[in-house]
RNA sequence: GGCCCCAUAGUGUAACGGUUAGCACACGACCCUUUCAAGGUCGGGGAACGAGUUCAAAUCUCGUUGGGGUCACCA
């Protein structure tokens, strides 16, 4: 049987990171076993809809270059992908368990059961359904029970769930047990005649021939309840894979309050794509002992479920930049940087019509290594697109001699009869002037970078001066001797 | 609290039951050098604890402790 996998979020807003990384594993197991990936909506909660929360998920999930074989804008043989509109096939296979006596009606309301969970609580009970003592059909007889239904009294289906050990085999942590008894009586087909996550996700995983569940582990203890389902239906039970919960620094489930959690968040940063799914691809998972960096080709050759890791991991966002800038500097198509540089201009009022296609892709290579985002060059590299207006006094106090002025000039008028201004040029005419002075180097190297940059930091000098230009360069050097005089 | 899951440096992780417990980020030092980076070299730092099985345990078993998840007509 082929692989069959699916991503399955509800439309709550946004995509989470850590459902990015369920999303990837399935994804990078459904590509490992050349099998189909599918993204079903989970929107059977009416009260925590969201606004256009589907096509912002849809949108990160494209973002992050997963491609669906099946989905709700791309439907296969197995739609619809909306849970909202599979209302019929709920209802008809809550049905099928009421008739074979494994689910049943219930009319409490639910005030009754708060006070049920009050009662039990004061009496040190565990606060599950009350079956034997409410309003349902066992304690008001199918006669009973038939006339509500025909007056329309407000319903719901419960799960009857058997006094027995439950069993089931998990991927990555093994075998799972749980007794019947430590678990409630699941509501599966809600009042409002919506399913519940138990019932929908079961039925769907079957109808859409699932054969992996992949999810997180914050699923692990409901996954008895499922398993109930499963054969109280008669049907084959799915694989199951709980993934470790990605953490917060302080090892709780990652969550919105200790930092962004949106996928959204993280591309409108400025992160890469690639280095954002390689970074969350090795959260819970590792290939190999030494290596770090893996195409998304990569990635797919060597998954393997069965060695994910069990424990949570933290997101640690300093591995995470170290990423990015590690992308950032090894990209090879950097005329695609500097589109996105020529962009970020824009936003920053810089006047881009002035810096052509190539001199952008001059400035990245210049500034790349010292940044973990394009968008921190502008800042960085105000010189490059201005002339410097202010001037580090520290560095100009440090470096600035009384002679310096003067040494200063003349080496304008040597670089002036340059009419090649290559680094390399520039650097041998340096060299010369500092050889016919007596002097160091620094002593004229820092001078150089205080009147072309204003900073005390920067790329290097020479290379800075060749994209720079002749013209630019003598004439902040004339600028600056006129502001000394 | 009940139930379930988990436990290798600060973080992410590697290692047929036999390794001086490896790698990466972070941290420190040094090298390179024209500043800042990048890069390179070196370094500090780790098996939660206790029993047991075994010639041998990070690795298997049990217990303790700690952490997390979950206990809805939410997913």
């Amino acid at each position: 049987m082929s692989v069959r996998v699916r991503f399955a979020p509800s439309p709550t807003g946004y995509l989470h990171v850590g459902g990015l990384r369920t999303a990837l594993y399935n994804y990078l197991f459904a590509k490992k076993y050349n099998g189909k990936l599918i993204l079903r909506i989970e929107d059977t909660d009416r009260s925590r809809l969201v606004e256009n929360a589907m096509e912002n998920l849809i949108e990160s999930l494209e973002w992050a270059g997963l491609h669906f074989d099946e989905s709700p804008v791309d439907e296969g043989a197995y739609g619809p992908y909306i849970q909202s509109q599979r209302l019929e096939i709920y209802k008809n296979h809550a049905s099928i368990l009421i008739e074979s006596g494994h689910a049943y009606y219930a009319f409490d309301t639910p005030e009754e059961i708060d006070n049920m969970r009050k009662r039990l609580q004061e009496s040190n009970a565990d606060s599950k359904y009350d079956r034997m003592n409410m309003s349902n059909q066992f304690t008001l007889g199918d006669d009973k029970t038939k006339e509500y239904l025909i007056q329309d009294k407000p319903y719901v289906i419960r799960l009857k769930i058997p006094d027995e050990l439950i069993e089931f085999n998990d991927i990555i942590r093994g075998k799972v047990v749980v007794h019947g008894k430590e678990i409630d009586d699941q509501v599966l087909l809600k009042s409002d005649g919506f399913p519940t996550y138990h019932l929908a996700n079961v039925v769907d995983d079957h109808l859409m021939e699932i054969t992996h569940v992949i999810r997180g582990e914050e699923w692990l203890p409901s996954t008895p309840k499922h398993i109930i389902l499963y054969n109280y239906f008669g049907w084959q039970i799915p694989q199951f894979a709980h993934l470790p919960l990605l953490l917060n620094k302080d090892k709780s489930k990652l969550s919105k309050r200790q930092g962004d959690v949106a996928v959204e968040d993280y591309k409108s940063k400025g992160y890469f794509r690639d280095a954002f799914i390689n970074f969350i691809a090795l959260l819970g998972w590792n290939p190999s002992a030494d290596k770090e960096i893996y195409t998304i080709d990569e990635l797919i050759e060597s998954f393997n479920l069965e060695k994910v890791n069990k424990s949570g991991a933290v997101f640690d966002m300093v591995k995470l930049d170290w990423m990015n800038a590690h992308y950032l500097r090894n990209i090879e198509s950097v005329n695609i940087l500097a589109v996105q540089l020529n962009e970020i201009l824009i936003k920053n009022n810089i006047e881009p019509t002035k810096f052509n296609q190539d001199y952008l892709e001059k400035v990245i290579l210049l500034f790349r290594e010292r940044v973990t985002f394009i968008h921190e060059i502008p800042s960085l590299a105000t010189y490059m697109f201005s002339d410097p207006n202010e001037f580090d006094e520290e560095y100009k106090l440090k470096y600035w001699k009384e002679n310096t002025g003067e040494l200063i000039s003349e080496l304008k008028t040597d670089l002036s009869n340059l009419n090649n201004f290559d680094h390399a040029i520039v650097h041998d005419e340096v060299m010369k002037f500092v050889e016919s002075k007596g002097i160091k180097l620094k002593d004229i190297i820092h001078p150089i970078r205080l009147i072309i940059t204003g900073r005390s930091q920067g790329a290097g000098m020479f290379e800075t001066m060749e994209v720079l230009g002749k013209d630019v360069c003598l004439k902040r050097f004339e600028s600056f001797i006129n502001k000394i005089n």
